[in-house]
DNA sequence: TCCTCAGGGCCAGAA
DNA sequence: TTCTGGCCCTGAGGA
């Protein structure tokens, strides 16, 4: 079987792909003048039989397996310590504080454009310094990180804050020493800042000090990261974004010499292939590092919850707009939390004053439950990564040959492996026996990958297309017009699924918890700690109804049609699962892989 | 062993 | 009194 693959996603993701050697980008190839490799642990070839617990031993392996991937540039590239020349910092003695430290601040920026502290030697090529698209479209903050923008000259040393002048990598991306030490003091301080305009106010080296909620708004917006900042407070060293700083700027390098083999400015960049139009639905990539997990785990004492009702607990005559949740700084520090409470602004039906307001507790906010499990999500664009970096090794050592039915299932296989590992890292799941983690997982392993592909193509797909994991798109028509009635229907299904999520207006929040009341299924068979897992899924329910009513006032019923759809999901899994069993059956998956070793088990337990 | 560079601390000046 | 921002210190990781 044969697919149609284009590119999908933005031109920065496609030169991202080709830096991670990525196969789609084999026509990029040719004019890549970098060395590229990846390299991949990979699992040992036995994965399939034995008994249950051989089979967690194969789960908790496969949940180790890590996959690295890194560019090398070549020995003459320039600019080998990422920042242009200018930016280098000078071998400064101690007396030069003092000497510049003499003078008022102000004054010495009026006196000294470059600061003192820089050369002052041309910039030479550009360098890599991720701005906010200045087309007027808000940016999630995962799309700030990874949809970046490749200044002009004139913007190179801009900070993408305030516009000031760069100073280094700090947090995350390149910013000047004012919103660096802004954003330390921030996080570390838990400072809790209002706007006493409409939280949109303008952030510029001028009026920066005006309003310090819309300033560090800003800095979370374009990337920031608050993990960043150390909470033992340790000084030195490196942070571990070490090796992003670096693929950023190898990443410049290698854009800037395809543009330049294009006979194209650095900064206009056409769109060599066009990205899809998105849809609303927003997944945001919230990166807090913070509270454990018991705090949220006390939440399961029976007696918190028994005789639970979720309609009696949250009466409808509630106005979600008086809405207040569980005080966020009861589980983390108000600034970490407001990470959380910011970046909602991108949820569909969600009016932005009641995501965005004061970041005290007072205002609206998650339920924390469903802060937990946001946290728990794995960085989407890490796993696309990972995934392309391993079917690239596995093409490269002749494992398969094309973009076959076979690619599919490696892929397939590649996804199981980090929806296992999303489980095992997730709040609640992981305080299960591996046993009971075991019996779950196979379980509801296929509703998961469903879950999966519909939520992304919520995201990235368009009309008659299916995105895959890797960024890919397939031709929906050329899958279909050779497939036999059963993947006909499994499409068509699939397709209806989609469009009944999108009528909801299904959001990342309601997916995440989705997930968890797939993972913490009920009806699962002789699960040891089965009051824990009932627990879960009554907690999961309420705060998923907990949210929607907060999120969609207007649309009150949406919670249970939310359910309605979840019996859908349910059922096309059954199906896919049915396809792919008879695959497997047929010899077409491959063997000694998890999709094979789940779909044996499932057949065994039955 | 030395160098690089990113995170933290300090402190004068501004608000 | 608090905040800002420029400068220096520190130390992990790489050459």
């Amino acid at each position: 079987m044969g697919f149609i693959l284009r590119f999908c996603g933005p031109v920065d993701e496609q030169l991202r792909r080709v830096e991670l050697g990525g196969s789609p980008a084999v026509q990029l190839w040719e004019y890549n003048p970098f060395l590229c490799q990846t390299s991949a642990e990979l699992p040992p070839a036995e994965l399939g039989g034995g008994d249950m617990e051989e089979k967690g031993n194969v789960l908790s392996e496969l949940s180790s397996r890590k996959a690295s991937v890194e560019v090398q540039l070549p020995e003459n590239t320039t600019g080998a310590a990422g920042l242009p020349p200018k930016l280098r910092r000078r071998p400064q003695g101690r007396g030069a504080r003092r000497q510049s430290g003499s003078s008022a601040p102000g004054v010495q920026s009026l006196s000294s454009p470059c600061r003192g502290s820089w050369t002052s030697e041309s910039l030479g090529q550009s360098s890599f310094a991720p701005i906010l698209l200045n087309n007027g479209r808000d940016i999630p903050h995962y799309e700030s990180l990874l949809v970046v923008e490749y200044p002009s000259d004139a913007d190179l040393d801009m900070c993408p804050v305030c516009g000031d002048t760069v100073s280094g990598y700090h947090y995350g991306l390149l910013t000047c020493e004012s919103c660096k030490g802004f954003f330390k003091r921030t996080v570390q301080n838990n400072k809790s800042y209002t706007c006493s305009e409409s939280q949109d106010c303008r952030i510029d080296k001028t009026q920066r000090k005006r309003c310090p909620f819309c300033r560090f708004q800003k800095c979370l917006r374009v990337g920031m990261r608050l993990e960043a900042v150390r909470a033992d407070r340790m000084r030195g060293g490196r942070n571990r974004f070490g090796p992003m700083y670096k693929r950023h700027r190898a990443l410049k390098q290698q854009k800037n010499a395809l543009l330049q083999s294009h006979g194209l400015k650095a900064e206009y960049t056409p769109d060599l292939i066009s990205p899809p139009t998105r849809t609303p639905f927003n997944f945001t990539n919230i990166n807090i590092n913070t509270t454990p997990s018991d705090t949220i785990t006390s939440d399961l004492h029976p007696q918190t919850h028994s005789g639970y009702s979720f309609y009696q607990n949250q009466p409808r005559h509630e106005s979600p707009q008086h809405y207040h949740v569980s005080p966020l700084g009861a589980l983390y520090s108000p600034v970490r939390a407001m990470a959380v409470i910011g970046d909602c602004s991108g949820i569909p039906g969600i009016p932005q004053a009641q995501c965005s307001g004061s970041f005290s507790a007072q205002g609206p906010a998650l339920p924390h439950l469903l802060v937990e499990f946001l946290r728990c999500e794995l960085d989407e664009l890490q796993v696309q990564s990972k995934i392309i970096g391993c079917l690239e090794q596995m093409q490269g050592e002749g494992g398969w040959g094309g973009y076959g039915a076979t690619h599919m299932y490696l892929m397939v296989d590649q996804m199981l492996f980090y929806i296992v590992e999303w489980a095992r890292g997730s709040v609640f799941f992981k305080e299960l026996k591996v046993s009971d983690q075991m019996k779950l997982l196979h379980h509801c392993w296929c509703e998961l990958l469903v879950l999966d592909m519909v939520s992304r193509q919520l995201q990235h797909g368009r009309q008659g297309s299916l995105v895959l994991v890797t960024g890919q798109e397939v031709d929906l028509p050329a899958l279909v017009s050779p497939a036999g009635p059963l993947l006909r229907t499994l499409v068509q299904k699939g397709q209806d699924l989609v469009e009944c999520f999108r009528k909801l207006q299904v959001d990342r929040n309601e997916v995440v918890c989705f997930k968890f009341l797939i993972l913490f299924n009920t009806d699962v068979k002789h699960v040891e700690n089965q009051s824990f897992v009932e627990n879960v899924k009554e907690q999961v329910h309420r705060a998923l109804l907990e949210y929607t009513l907060c999120a969609y006032p207007q649309f009150l019923d949406k919670f249970d049609k939310l359910l309605l759809c979840w019996s859908d999901l349910c059922a096309l899994s059954t199906l896919a699962e049915e396809y792919l069993c008879s695959k497997d059956i047929c010899g077409e998956v491959p063997c000694n892989n998890l999709l094979n070793e789940l779909l044996h088990a499932k057949h065994h337990s039955m």
